[in-house]
Order: C-alpha cells, then structure tokens, then sequence
DNA sequence: GAACACACGC
DNA sequence: GACGTACGTGTGTTCG
C-alpha cells in the first residue's frame, strides 16, 4: 500500500528555529533551523518508511487569503534573517535526499497540503501530515493522520479520527468552525471576541456550524455571548473563511513525482561535513557502506616479469599504506597498460633488474596517482623512478584545490570515470587495518591503474580547458620531483645538540612548574586551560578578559594583558613557551629521526593548500621557531650532512607585496620598490602623513600590520586585534591606505567583481580558487570569500613563484653538476647544504635564479646568509 | 577518537 | 550596522 508524507515545511523549519538555541558551524552559518528539520526528516523515514513524499513550502508573502482580508498574517514578525538564510539550505538538503519539495504561487504550504492529501486519501493512500500548525487538523479522515509537533522539534502528538474527537468531542471539518469563532492571534485571525476555545467547542456541540449557529442565534445561552456573537457575524464567517485549507489548489505535480528514490548519500554526506552535523552523519553512513558490487577485472598476477609488459606509456600503482611513506612497506605494484592489466607482487617487482631498468628510464612514460609518494618509497628500495609525466592528484588539485579529496578512488568517483574502491573498504581502518589476500589486492590495485589512465585524458583535457596545463607540465611536475629529492634526502640532526636542549628545558620547566603552584597555592595541570582559568579567574580572581565557547580563554594576548596584575602570570607564559618547544620542537623532532637514516624526512604535501603553497608534515618543517631566541636555537640542531658544508638560507624580501604592485600596477607601490625603500618607512609615511624622518617606531610597527593584513586578508577586526586598537581606528589605516594607494584599491574592488563574475580567481601562472560563496546572502561567508579573492591572487602567485625558482635551481645545480642540494622551502625562502667550495657560486646562482624565476614590474629581492648550522644561517 | 584550546611559522 | 574574522601542523587535555 502506498504512504505519503506531506510535510508543511515552514511550519517545521519555524519550530525548529524557535525550539533550538542558535546553533552555528565554524564559518557562522546559522544551522539550528536546518538541523531540526533534517532530525524531523530522518525520523520521519525510518519511523513512518513512507513510499512517497513531499515537502511544501509557503510561496511568496501574499496569497488568495488576502484578498478575503488584507490584514492575514498582519501581525506576523517578519522571517528572521537568521531563519530566512536557512532555508535555501533546507531545499538543498531535500534534494540530496531525493525527496521532492514544492510551492504554488499565492497559495499556502497548508493549501498544497490539503489537495494532496484529500487526493491520495480518495486513491485509498493512507497519508500522514507533518506540521506544527493545528489547522491541518481539519484535514484528519479515515486515511489521513496528522502529526503536531509538541514542544521540541522531534516529538509529535499523531492525530486520527478517534484522538481529535477525545481532546475536543467534534469532528475534523468543525475545526475551521472553531477557528472561525475563536480566531487566530498568530495569523491575525479575528474570530468573535471573548469566544475561546472552550466557548467555541461548547457552541459547536450544540449547533455543529457556524452557519447553523447563526441561523438559530437565538438559543445561544448568555446574553453577553448572544450580543458579541451578533455584532461579529462577518468576522466569524470571514474568519472560517480564512481558517479554511483550499483543497483545489493548483496543484501541477503528480504522485509519481512525490516518490521517494534512495537519498544520494554523497551528496547527503557533504552537506552534513558542512553544516558540521557529526551527530547525524552516523545515522546515514552505514547506508553508504552499501556499495555496488564491483565487477572483476581480468588481472594477471605476475610472477616473471617480461619486456612486453613494461609498455610506454604505463599507469602504474606503488601501493603504500602507511601516511608517512618513508621506507613503508611496499603492499604490491600495479600497472595497467595496452598490453594488460599486471599485478606484481612487491619481491618480483624489486628484485627485477628489468623493472629497475623501466622504472629508471625517462623515456618510459608513467602516469601516477600521488607520483612523490612512489618516488619516495621505491627510492627507499633503492629503485629510481623517472619519466613520470602525469601525476591524477595533482591535477586533480589543480582543477579545483577546494575539492573534499584528491584520494584516487574519490576523484574516480566525482569524475564517474571509474569505480574504484575507497581504500578503506578495501583495507579497513584503525585497528582493524590489514592487507587482504593477494587475489582482492590485485583486483583493487589494477582497477586503481586503470582509473589512472581513464582520468588522464579526463583530467589533461579540463587542465587544457582551464590553461593550467603549463602550470601542471612545467611548473608542478618537476616541482614534485623536486620535492621528492628533498623529502628522500632528508636534513641531518645534531641529536646530542636536541638532547641537552631537552634536558635544560625539562629542568627549567619542573622549577616553574614548583613555583607556579606554590603561588598558586594549589597543585594543578598548568597545561589544562580549564584547571588553569579556574586558579587565574576563581582562586586568584583575576579580571576576566575573554571567553572561550567552554569557559576562561587562557591564551597569550589574554594572559599579557594580566602581566602585571600577579607575578603568576609572567611564569605561566614562559611556563607555556618553554613547555612548547619542549613537547614539540625537543621531543616531537627526535620522534622523528629516521630509524635508518638518523636524518629527518618531512613529507611535503603539495595537493592540499588553497593558495597554492606547500604544506609539510611529519615533522613540520615549516614552523620552527624564529621570533624567540630561546626558540630560534631549536635551529642549532639543523645541519649540514657533509663536513664542511654550510646551510644556506635565501629568502624573498616582500615578496607578497612586490606580486601586489605588480598586479596592481599601483604606481606608489611600484615606485616604492623601484627605488629600493624600506617598505613599512614607506607606509607610515603615506598612511600618517610624514616624512621620512618622523616615522617613528611604532608608526612603523603599525603600517607593517597593516601591510600584514592587506597580504594575509585580514579584515579591520584582524588589523585591530594585532594592534590592540578599535575597529574603526583600525579601519580608518585601511581606508589612509588604499588612499595612498589608489592602484591597490582598485585592484581590490575589480578582483572581487571578477570573482564574482567568474565564480574563481587566479594567480599569475593560473592557478585558481573557486570562491562560491562570493554571492552568498550571509554577511560572513561573503566577506570571507571577497577577502580570500583579494588575498589568493597575491599569495598564491607569490607561491607559484617561489616553486618555479625551486624547479630552475634545481636544474641549474645538476646541470652546473653541483654537489649542494635543496633542502626545505619555508613559503618565502629556500633552505640548501651548500658545500664549501661551492659557496662563492651559491652566492651569486641562488639569488640570481630566485629573482628572475619571473618577471615582474619591479623587482624580486633576495637575501641570503650561510653559517654552520641553520640558527648560523641568519 | 574527536573536539578543544593553544602556539609555532609564514 | 552587526555579524566574526589569514593558513597550516602539532601538542596536551578532556570527554564520550
């Protein structure tokens, strides 16, 4: 038998908003409404299992009520905006469910209702209503129930013939008779005065109707009633009017369309992962491990390897389980090419001289998934493997750096090119992990292989489309080749120098730890901010100056504004600094040192940053300490591998900035970096109007924030924060600023307006950034896109050109036949072991290279410094 | 194991 | 006019 759901969707979407606390995700949507509403929708299908459905909604603020009576729904606040915003995001999650919504021009979600309803019924349907609205009990039958939602969101009162006549003792079609006599204050129904609804139920069991109430007024008991229900006649038939669900509406859909298909769990999944509904995700992920069983591909397990397999070109699988790559094992390699669909089993494939000549020789081309990662890990098996011209992850990541995963089998999948397994479902996860037998690991492996080559051509051609593929062949490509080599190669460690660090530190810290309790009073967990906030603002009743979502903030800028309110506060803060690169710099390094190489091997990820930089992890070396001196020695223990070489370290000097008076063309700016000036002087200059010699240094401190913000894209509340001055000071620098600067300001405006146009924006070697949400309703989303339109273009060139000079370095070494080699890149600078005869042509190659990697309209500036370890190298 | 608060670099 | 405010990685704590 067919079941149809018709849900008043207003109506839920207002019960829900009222009935939950404003909830929001991380970037400030408001979700609390749509949260509510999904909890209703996933307990609707699994309690009621409907076979069809429908969602209506209100269209519009007039309908054929106001026609009756142009004060309907007069008193109505208007739509929150917070609620107003939630419902695009609602219609979005029904269609990721397959479940049809609908609305009719000047009619009500209540008149839609009732059409369907009383159709279905008469097709012998049973139908269920959802609503929080009573009136829709006037559509109550034999095969129609009606569910109100009580207090909350998820519990409802069901309504069937039985219960309507328990609460009130009439039948469903009265219920507009009661509505007509007592009115409705929420809608702005009038009714008859001093008629509630006990008075209205009374008067109907006598009578039955309205109209059969006026015909015999007469008998109505009580003068007073028999007055007020006289001089309002008009008003209750006008109000049984208006209280009347309209059961011809124009509805135009059909049943068929109201069917419920399975929701389209991908879709359901990410917008979950957006509004940050963890709760709910668990209740829809069991349905997606239901896969579509896959059919098997023909794969030959190889036991010999033979010439004829080893085609060019080849898509080619180094299965690596682990993240951290560096001498993992190795689970089996797959390649796939016109010949056939091989699965070499990692002895064979190693313990070949054929495949390690193939796998070294250029002129074979392969086409990888994640190529660093094969490089890597072959490397370790002292296997080279050149001539990989195409590497599916990256040009995934190029395509779109937004996009949720650049993991093969998601890519497949979005692409529907291919059906690929998740490794997961393969594999399995956490503890449960392990390797299957060989025959699934052979079909997973070669199916991978041959995705890849199905995705090549896919993916080549929207790179074409997109002009990125010379950003994807010249630039990226050789880029991770180059990273490869350094990951490989790895940083040597002076692990004595580590160690007594480490045990300096860890003395130091069980001293201020004594020190800090005793003044406290109390022993506690100086490490946990909630021990902590509970001695500084209850024990010690300190000012409270912020708060965090679960209690006290205890952070730097917090704690330095309560320097000097108790001694406590200044050992808390070196207690924290101290603690920190113990933990991570001290202990986190030597964690990592390589049980094979005792050097250190990040991993550079190069497919995850939206601007176009590089990421390194395992350990990040990226983020150790400068600013600090007691930090910058962490850097003592960073050394060159050979003797007597020394580490170089060249960075850019303003390189964001000089990328800004180049695409800008600001002629201030521009001229600024033509006559080789300090650029914050410059600044200070412009923004507070002085000279050159009256800049002092806090003016100079304050326009290199602003400088600082206009690169990062920070916002007047940023700007403000960092400076510890007003918003609208703040914002008063930035408006001096684009004075000053009228180029950049434009420059700021027209690259909004084209993201807006274009949906992306682009850095100078096309890079792209898609920023959807540049049209949003939403205040914050908007501004963070329009932001990030400003900001990508710079930092991001500024990567693309760090990385080109990384790839031209590199060439220029092999081909000078240098013995010095790359060994980091920190965003604006290149860390190298130079040997010591080669320092004098390092001297001159390195900034040579790295300031014409491009051309600009000013000019690139690079300094170096070298010296025996990296803390030297300054 | 996930969420949170915090801190480091650019 | 308010809204909540660069990115990325790693650590320790706390909670389910």
């Amino acid at each position: 038998m067919n079941k149809l759901v018709l849900v008043d969707g207003n109506s839920i979407a207002y019960r829900a908003f009222f009935a939950l606390p404003l909830l929001n995700n991380e970037k400030g949507v408001f979700t609390n409404a749509v949260y509510g509403f999904t909890t209703m929708l996933l307990k609707i299908l699994e309690e009621e299992k409907p076979t069809h459905m429908l969602v209506a909604f209100d269209a519009g603020k007039t309908t054929f009520r106001h026609n009756t009576y142009k004060e309907y729904k007069g008193k109505r606040q208007k739509t929150p905006g917070e609620l107003a915003e939630q419902l695009p995001v609602m219609r979005d999650l029904l269609k990721a469910f397959n479940i049809t919504y609908y609305e009719v021009e000047n009619y009500e979600a209540d008149d839609i209702i009732g059409t369907l309803s009383t159709k279905a019924s008469k097709s012998n349907w049973e139908v269920k209503i959802v609503s929080g609205d009573k009136d829709l009990l006037q559509l109550v039958s034999e095969n129609v129930k009606v569910a109100l939602t009580r207090k909350g969101i998820t519990n409802v009162d069901t309504y069937d013939l039985q219960m309507i006549d328990e609460k009130y003792g009439i039948k469903p079609e009265q219920i507009i008779d009661m509505k007509g006599l007592m009115g409705d204050a929420s809608d702005n129904i009038p009714g008859v005065p001093g008629v509630g609804e006990k008075t209205a139920l009374k008067l109907l069991k006598q009578f039955g109707t309205v109209e059969k109430l006026y015909e015999s007024l007469e008998d109505v008991s009580g003068k007073k009633l028999k007055e007020k229900l006289a001089e309002n006649k008009d008003n209750a038939f006008m109000s049984k009017k208006l209280a009347t669900i309209e059961l011809n509406s124009p509805v135009t859909i059909d049943f068929e369309d109201t069917k419920l298909t399975d929701p389209n769990n991908k879709e359901v999944t990410a917008l979950f992962k957006e509004l940050e509904f963890n709760s709910l995700l668990e209740r829809i992920d069991q349905e997606e491990e239901a896969e579509q069983p896959l059919v098997d591909v023909d794969v030959e397990v190889v036991h010999t390897i033979t010439e004829d397999m080893l085609y060019s070109p080849s898509a080619i699988v180094v299965e690596v389980l682990e993240e951290n790559y560096h001498n993992a094992e190795i689970v089996g390699i797959s390649i796939v090419n016109e010949v056939g669909s091989y699965y070499i089993p990692t002895e064979v494939a190693i313990n070949s001289d054929m495949f390690k000549k193939w796998a070294n020789d250029e002129k074979n081309e392969k086409w990888i998934f994640n190529a660093k990662q094969a490089i890597v890990s072959l490397g370790w098996n002292d296997i080279s493997l050149r001539g990989v011209t195409f590497d599916i992850q990256i040009a995934s990541y190029l395509i779109d750096p937004s996009a949720s995963s650049h993991e093969m089998a998601d890519i497949s999948n979005r692409k529907r090119s291919y059906t690929v397994k998740s490794d997961e479902a393969v594999y399995g996860k956490g503890k449960k992990r392990q390797v299957p037998e060989e025959e699934i690991v052979a079909q997973h492996l070669v199916r991978k292989a041959a995705a890849i080559n199905v995705l090549k051509e896919e993916l080549e051609s929207e790179l074409k489309e997109n002009e990125q593929f010379e950003l994807f062949k010249d630039l990226e490509m050789p880029l991770s080749i180059v990273l490869g080599h350094m990951e490989m190669n790895g940083i040597s460690i002076n692990k004595e120098e580590l160690l007594q660090m480490g045990e300096t530190l860890s003395d130091k810290l069980s001293t201020m730890e004594k020190e800090i309790h005793e003044l406290a009073g109390v022993e506690f967990n100086i490490n946990s901010p909630k021990q902590l906030g509970e001695i500084l603002f209850d024990k010690l009743q300190l000012p409270v100056v912020k708060k965090t979502k679960t209690g006290y903030s205890t952070s730097a800028d917090v704690l330095e504004q309560l320097r000097d309110k108790h001694e406590i506060v200044e050992k808390i803060l070196l207690y924290r600094q101290l603690g920190k690169l113990n933990s991570t710099y001290i202990e986190g390094l030597l964690k990592v040192i390589h049980q094979k190489s005792g050097k250190i091997h990040t991993i550079f990820n190069q497919a995850l940053t939206q601007t176009g930089r590089l990421s390194s992890t395992e350990p990040n070396l990226q983020n150790i300490p400068i600013r600090l001196e007691e930090g910058r020695k962490i850097r003592r223990a960073f050394v060159p591998e050979r003797e007597n070489a020394v580490i170089f370290a060249a960075d850019y000097s303003q390189i964001e900035l000089r990328v800004l008076a180049h695409i800008s063309n600001d002629e201030n700016l521009t001229n600024a970096f033509k006559e080789n000036m300090d650029v914050h002087t410059k600044t200070a200059m412009d923004v507070f109007h002085v000279s050159a010699d009256e800049v002092t240094s806090l003016m100079r401190r304050t326009a290199k924030a602003v400088n600082f913000g206009i690169v990062y894209g920070i916002s007047d509340y940023g700007l403000s924060q960092n400076l510890g001055i007003t918003r609208k000071e703040a914002k008063k620098f930035i408006d001096r600023y684009f004075d000053s600067y009228p180029g950049v300001k434009e420059y700021m405006e027209s690259i909004v307006e084209e993201a807006r146009v274009n949906g992306y924006v682009t850095t100078m070697l096309h890079r792209r950034r898609y920023l959807p949400e540049i049209t949003s309703r939403n205040f914050n989303l908007r501004s963070f896109a329009e932001r990030t339109a400003m900001n990508t273009p710079i930092q991001g060139s500024a990567a693309d050109i760090i990385k080109k000079a990384m790839v031209k370095m590199e060439e220029e070494m092999k081909e000078k036949g240098l013995k010095s080699t790359l060994l980091l890149q920190v965003h604006d600078e290149l860390i190298f072991e130079v040997v010591q005869e080669e320092i004098e042509t390092m001297k001159e190659l390195v900034p040579k290279v790295m300031e014409n990697a491009v051309n600009l309209a000013v000019p690139l500036k690079v300094d170096f410094s070298f010296g025996d370890t990296w803390y030297d190298a300054k």
